[in-house]
DNA sequence: GCAATGGTTAGGCTTTGACCTAAGTATCGC
DNA sequence: GCGATACTTAGGTCAAAGCCTAACCATTGC
């Protein structure tokens, strides 16, 4: 409820998109320059660009120049961060959901009232 | 780079929201309705709403109407496979990394020349 | 029935995101 | 040096996202 990161933002953000999805994908294969990520995609450069700034503005990779060639690479940890974030949450809501179930299941023949919190049940 | 999975797009964009992201961890200590959800942010309800309908949309949680109060519930499914998509990504990544760091590692007096794929290394 | 409660719909505003074209700049290769 | 290569920068369009206010239902409680 309180704390907010900018850096989850971010990442989630950069991973909401197909095409730096599949840009993830291919650098998972090895490092690449601009041009070599960008020809599977029908799309101007400079819109491609904007997405790897996307990318590189989350942290999710890095990239160095040589020459005329820029070269980009990944780097796992933000990557990390947004999976712990998904992991712990899983963990909960599973926990939480089993705790339901079981409770549901309980009073299998009952009435089944309420759900926990405030809610209650009966779809209609 | 060829699939491309407008659910993992909603998932990602569904959570790249911090408001969106406190409603699912208050979701995971139990169900809620709107205004409950609603009360611990500063924004007018209408706007609140259409976050909820974003997260409703990407399926992280669903919605039922009893009277006139409607029900939050968490919905862990397409968390798993947002989930699993970045598993799956991180592990590959790591490896990845790994085995370059490995083979640096062995040239390491050496001049350290080409990356992998296509890219060459050193700062600059 | 009628006011209060709990959500919903409609419409408007502003910012951000995803594209594009056109015009640079900085190597590289001969 | 000079053309080709590999990005970069500038600026413009259009749609989607995030917020808001102002009505508008539908229950509930007295």
């Amino acid at each position: 409820m309180t704390n907010h990161s900018p850096q989850l933002d971010r990442v989630f953000h950069a991973l909401a998109d197909p095409t730096r999805r599949a840009v993830l994908e291919r650098l998972s294969v090895g490092t690449a320059a601009v041009s070599e990520l960008a020809a599977p995609f029908d799309m101007a450069l400079p819109s491609f660009l904007q997405h790897l700034k996307v990318l590189e503005t989350s942290g999710l990779v890095r990239s160095w120049k040589e020459g005329r060639v820029r070269t980009y690479q990944l780097s796992p940890e933000p990557l990390r961060a947004a999976e712990g974030w998904m992991a712990r949450q899983r963990e909960l809501w599973e926990r939480r959901l089993d705790r339901l179930d079981r409770y549901l299941e309980e009073l299998k023949p009952a009435e089944r009232p309420k759900a926990t919190t405030s809610g209650a049940r009966r779809k209609k």
